[in-house]
DNA sequence: AGCCTTCTGTCATATTTGTGTCATGTAACC
DNA sequence: GGTTACATGACACAAATATGACAGAAGGCT
């Protein structure tokens, strides 16, 4: 089984607050938590490290010198590329009024100073978690092809594809697993699920099933054979 | 056809509160404007009654015995079911702090008693209007095919079409979540109404009297089976 | 009320589509 | 060249959906 099984987070949370004191706690409180984090003194370089690393949220104090927390949460917000990113404000008690503006401008939650470190780690899992279910609903998107979860619906250069169930969670599998080799049987176990028994020749019938299938645009190249090891949905296309 | 009074707004409005005096009176002061009424004296009472007749508007006292207000609205917010329902929250003047976690967790407004008719009536329609459902009385055109909600009719090429009243709920449905999956389960619960039991296949006879009415230039492959997941309407037509 | 019409949900049956396995062909590896 | 792993097409059976018919329910009309 793979290490980021062990239901361990994994996350990378960017911590934004000009005070060196307030950083160092929040960084403690959520490294025992299993996070990893990332810290910021001021906007610029919050900006900079979002569009660079990625993180999976942010933390975002209110009051800032320079680019106030707001503004730098209306920037991402307004930006393509980081707009769904979560921040989450940290505002001070007496802003009450400001949690408002926040949540308007697009915060996930906000959390008023003092807060205990209890609160602040339910409040990052519920933003994590909501995040990440809303992340499930949202369409891939790899060459020409658009997977679309909510419309079930798997479409290359605007033509929708016609998929049988087993192909298309089996593409789901991948698309949301790239980049690594699956043996036959953990195929079976994430696609079929965890019970059943087959044969796992199956697999192979129905990888070439779904290359059939996406065989639009050379797209099939994207599911890849490993001799002895198994399949892997690749972007990086195997040269011939 | 139903009743359909003259053009009034139809609106249908739940409220919540455990004392029937100020149900009453609220309601005496919404049919009066239009409004129809429906009421609940807890927050179990009112779950079911939103799940199952879906009202335009809950109006939702804060403060109640058992399940609070609060309670209640976040879950409403929880499910995707009862998402969409604008609520719009009654406080005692004397917990104006509670306005905000209200806002927060998702009420459309709030009013503070006591409050004059006047101003009941007019938040209840300015979040009726915010929250589009007033555009639910604009017809959608789909193709050829017209649907009027205010005149309760379809047409495709000004043909009038004629539809059974749940035939006519289930389009209206569709043309509001289009581009999208729905199963046997979540049909059932949008058009009939959450707490019905019947057999999901009874869903698939809807389906088929439903195609069967708008099978006029081809309007009926817009609604399309999505084997093994339920059903979708979509204008992007389906396979070659 | 009583009659008539329309609507509803369920069933039994037909049709379509998906499934896993096998036999055989082909390519990779030593 | 022999061996192994994978690809492919065919097929029988399984599963899901479509369809037509029907009896009871609901609603309109006089």
């Amino acid at each position: 089984m793979t290490k980021e099984s062990n239901h361990m987070p994994e996350h990378t949370i960017l911590l934004v607050d000009d005070e060196a004191a307030i950083r160092d706690m929040l960084s403690i409180a959520l490294e025992a938590a299993g996070y990893n984090i990332l810290s910021a003194e001021n906007a610029q370089q919050a900006h900079a490290i979002i569009v660079d690393q990625h993180p999976d949220l942010v933390l975002l104090d209110w009051m800032m010198p320079g680019t106030t927390g707001l503004e730098l949460l209306r920037r991402l917000k307004r930006e393509e590329l980081t707009e769904k990113v979560p921040v989450i404000m940290l505002t001070a008690k007496a802003e009450e009024g400001s949690k408002i503006s926040g949540l308007d401008a697009g915060a996930d939650d906000y959390i008023a100073k003092p807060f205990s470190p209890r609160e602040l780690i339910s409040r990052v899992k519920a933003v994590l978690r909501r995040v990440g279910r809303e992340a499930l609903k949202d369409p891939i998107i790899v060459g020409e092809m658009v997977f679309d979860p909510l419309g079930h619906r798997v479409s290359i250069a605007n033509n929708s594809i016609d998929l049988g169930p087993t192909e298309y969670r089996l593409l789901q599998f991948f698309l949301t697993h790239q980049e690594r080799v699956f043996s036959r049987d953990q195929i079976l176990d994430y696609v079929w699920g965890g019970n059943v028994y087959l044969d796992e020749r199956t697999v192979d019938v129905h990888i070439r099933r779904l290359r059939k299938a996406i065989s639009v645009a050379g797209h099939e190249n994207y599911v890849q054979t490993v001799r002895g090891a198994g399949y892997r949905f690749s972007t990086q296309i195997q040269h011939a």
